[in-house]
DNA sequence: CGCTTTTGACCTGCGC
DNA sequence: GCGCAGGTCAAAAGCG
């Protein structure tokens, strides 16, 4: 009760000083001009008019109440004439009519930051889906000239896409589409879809195969006795791949290690972890257990079975040197979509980004080759993290953006979540920080300082070594002290978080396309789309300078969402 | 009873 | 060609 009159007073008096204003304006002006702006008012906004409208019913006996007190006491000698009468009863009208108006004005104001603050969020909204619409724009059309028919999804749960070919039309809309106007049907890829064009390692090798397995997908098909929906599941063209490069006795290669271009997309994530298994939101079945060579603790091997017939595949085992430390590693895409709701939801998502990520670097197995030595190649790799997750460059604390162990390239994507991880995190549960990209640094202080040395001299060892794959380290997991299981909670859930965070994908999505467009810038120089085809020895390939590398990023990240390539098929 | 795990056999690729 | 190692299969065992 009392605070609503205190509202209304408050309504008044502020309307009363915005009267004298106003007053002052529009001296002299009528009743019709002011009703022309209220009209305006209300034909504005429909919310906005009813707001107001509701105020105003709230606000006239008060208003007209003050009002009649003001003009009792002001008038008072002249209350016997008339005319006097009269004139004040207009004036009264007029006032109460700007009391009125500014009251509405007030609200219309308040009305239109709110709009403005709700305005500032969709916008921010679409820029997010912008950027993540032009690196897939740009993945797409890198990988366009490559091999149109190799995917690798992300989401696998387009249901749009069937075929290459009839993706690519889909793309070439997307594409054509102007970002600024995007179509409620790539709100799905808002979400998570990063889909990647890629270029397979051996695109021709791969389109041969693909034309010549279609039988044996058919059987595969067939074999899936589970029943289902593969129809449905295996949507894209992308998880053929991924069955593809799963499948070694499908595609006719090798199914792990190796100095093979065509692997398995991997993901190995180090974490410290106290269970048999980190709790990835996902759910596996166990299906083999190996003793493998070099380290005494036994290898799980586990499926996803989430959907039957997800060809995610996942690896488990501990870290010979620190028994706490686990490491999954994850193979293929999903092709459902992720489980929702559960606390590390965002490690299967992380697993399914990466895993992409490291199927695409896999395949496109030329990118590491193409520089020309030096650091760049990492960097390249690492800038769009630190632009577009605006990272702090003076913070080398924790976390890093490691290149792979050249000795063993069958690892993929490591993401290191072993230690400090946690402490950058601020020990918050599940929620990102903002600081939460600054964790997401490029140095290469690697924990592993004896198998991943500098950045500079692992780099020039991975292009000699033609490793292919990515170290992405989040702490230096040696230093780290094994920590309670309820911080191991926290760790894991802030590990899912970071995944599950759309701008991680986006990072993901960055370091990949920046090592594409620099394939691309590299490549383009010979426009010939098959030498952009993946060349196993690319020592020969390093002519491009670094300062190349990084305008290509520069270009790629500067535009804000509105990257358009240099040189794509000229 | 159905699902999961275990575990030995089997398959495949690679190096010598 | 052979052996090794990684990866997978599938029957048996375990479990709820």
């Amino acid at each position: 009760m009392g605070n609503g009159d205190k509202e209304k007073d408050l309504d008044v008096d502020l309307s009363l000083k915005i009267d004298a204003k106003e007053e002052k304006q529009e001296e002299g002006v009528g009743g019709e001009e002011e009703k022309e702006e209220e009209d305006a008012h209300r034909v504005n906004d429909g919310v906005e008019s009813t707001a107001a409208e509701e105020k105003e019913d709230e606000q006239q006996p008060g208003v007209q109440n003050k009002r009649r007190k003001t003009t009792e006491t002001g008038a008072g000698e002249v209350e016997d004439d008339d005319v006097s009468v009269v004139e004040t009863s207009v004036q009264e009208n007029n006032m109460k009519t700007d009391q009125e108006l500014s009251v509405l004005q007030m609200e219309m104001s308040r009305m239109k930051e709110e709009n403005e603050v709700l305005r500032k969020v969709v916008e921010q909204t679409m820029k997010d889906y912008n950027d993540l619409q032009m690196k897939f724009t740009v993945l797409h059309q890198s990988c366009q000239n490559k091999d149109p028919q190799t995917f690798l999804s992300l989401a696998g749960n387009d249901p749009n896409a069937v075929q290459g070919p009839r993706k690519i039309t889909k793309m070439s809309d997307i594409r054509h589409r102007s970002p600024l106007l995007p179509k409620r049907d790539d709100e799905s890829q808002l979400g998570l879809s990063l889909r990647l064009t890629s270029s397979a390692t051996t695109a021709s090798q791969l389109r041969g195969r693909e034309e010549g397995e279609e039988d044996d997908d058919d059987k595969e098909e067939i074999n899936n006795k589970e029943g289902l929906t593969r129809t449905t599941s295996l949507t894209s063209s992308s998880v053929q791949l991924q069955n593809k490069l799963q499948r070694p006795e499908l595609a006719g290669t090798p199914s792990h290690g190796g100095s093979q271009p065509n692997r398995k997309a991997r993901v190995s994530v180090r974490s410290r972890c106290e269970s048999a298994a980190i709790n990835d939101g996902c759910s596996w079945r166990k299906y083999g257990q190996k003793i493998s060579k070099g380290n005494p603790c036994p290898r799980a091997y586990y499926r996803c079975t989430v959907v039957a017939g997800c060809p995610v595949r996942k690896q488990v085992q501990r870290c010979q040197e620190d028994m706490s430390i686990l490491i999954t590693t994850y193979e293929g895409t999903h092709n459902h979509p992720l489980p929702v709701g559960a606390t590390a939801m965002g490690a299967t998502a992380m697993a399914s980004t990466a895993a992409a990520a490291a199927s695409f670097m896999l395949l496109d197995s030329s990118n590491l080759h193409l520089a020309d030595g030096t650091p760049s190649t990492y960097t390249q790799a690492s800038l769009p993290y630190h632009h577009m997750m605006n990272m702090n460059p003076s913070s080398h604390s924790s976390s890093n953006l490691r290149s792979v162990d050249p000795h063993d390239p069958s690892k993929g994507l490591v993401l290191d979540l072993t230690n400090n991880f946690y402490d950058t995190m601020g020990g918050s549960s599940s929620s990102i920080p903002p600081g939460f990209s600054t964790n997401w640094l490029m140095s290469s202080t690697s924990s592993r300082s004896a198998n991943y040395p500098s950045s500079t001299s692992l780099t020039n060892r991975l292009l000699d070594n033609g490793s292919r794959s990515t170290r992405v380290a989040l702490g230096d997991d040696q230093k780290g002290n094994w920590r309670s299981g309820e911080e191991n909670m926290s760790m894991a859930e802030n590990v899912s978080a970071i995944a599950s965070d759309p701008k991680f994908r986006v990072a993901v999505a960055a370091a990949i396309t920046s090592l594409i467009n620099k394939d691309n810038h590299t490549t383009t120089s010979h426009p010939a789309p098959n030498a952009i085809a993946p060349r196993d020895h690319g020592d020969n390939n390093g002519s491009s300078s670094t300062s190349n590398l990084w305008a290509i990023d520069e270009h790629f990240l500067s535009s804000n969402g509105k990257l358009i390539r240099k040189n794509t098929s000229e």
